[in-house]
DNA sequence: TTATATACTACGGAAAAACATACCATGAAA
DNA sequence: TTTCATGGTATGTTTTTCCGTAGTATATAA
């Protein structure tokens, strides 16, 4: 098997390496969570911030806006008081879907590391 | 399709959430990209930082050290002047290939966002 | 008129991640 | 005896990420 190899001449960049872009697209703390929770289906803001314990709203928003910036996730803004606001997954966030099932299955071969204040997520 | 779904009352943790795990492993702006230099084979510790242009030396040696800790790297250690130690993937860290290649899979996918200063990895 | 619900935004600061730079040990080769 | 190669460590600083707290807007209900 042949892999291409990144070189101080052709490192890896967004442009050129797959990976690299998906990384950077779903990297972070609450990303590839947030994308999770709405493989169910469309939700609200602020059952996602239910569902995600310990996010705090700006952080929701922001990630919300980068995930709908790189085309994975749908806004729809109901023009009603109070807010409604509902996220869900566009055909590129659902196809995310194998990726968290290999990384799931592959989680549960990693042994877990002593770290009694593993914080929740 | 059911998900399991965390609330705050039973968070994802590492105890509960093998992709919590997973993120926790292999989470970072280089350990993807170390596995995935070692696919090929055994590297020695320079051949490695030649291949991540961008990296420094405690950052290489900082990241390959959890990777041990972690199960997916293997170290050996010649008694030789000057030092020679080799990195090699356990089953474990082999078996991240699937990941890698629905990551890639996915990252085709992924629009390029405008980001004109896409840093090298 | 006041309180309420919802989805935000703004500001400052703490914590974590990554980096820069310099240094170390040692046997072999020059 | 000086230099070199290799794989590191040590120390301090910058950069990035994330958080806490306090606001804002407004139709509706009380």
């Amino acid at each position: 098997m042949k892999h291409p190899v990144a070189t101080a001449d052709a490192p890896f960049t967004e442009d050129t390496c797959p990976v690299t872009r998906a990384v950077r697209v779903i990297g972070g703390k609450w990303k590839l969570f947030i994308v999770y929770h709405l493989i169910d289906g469309t939700r609200r803001f602020g059952e996602l911030q239910r569902l995600l314990p310990g996010i705090t709203q700006q952080m929701l928003t922001a990630q919300l806006r980068e995930l709908e910036a790189d085309g994975l996730v749908r806004r729809k803004v109901y023009a009603q008081v109070p807010p409604k606001v509902e996220y869900s997954l566009t055909p590129v966030g659902r196809a995310l879907e194998p990726v968290t099932r290999e990384l799931a299955t592959w989680g549960e071969k990693v042994s877990q590391r002593a770290k009694p204040d593993g914080k929740a997520v």
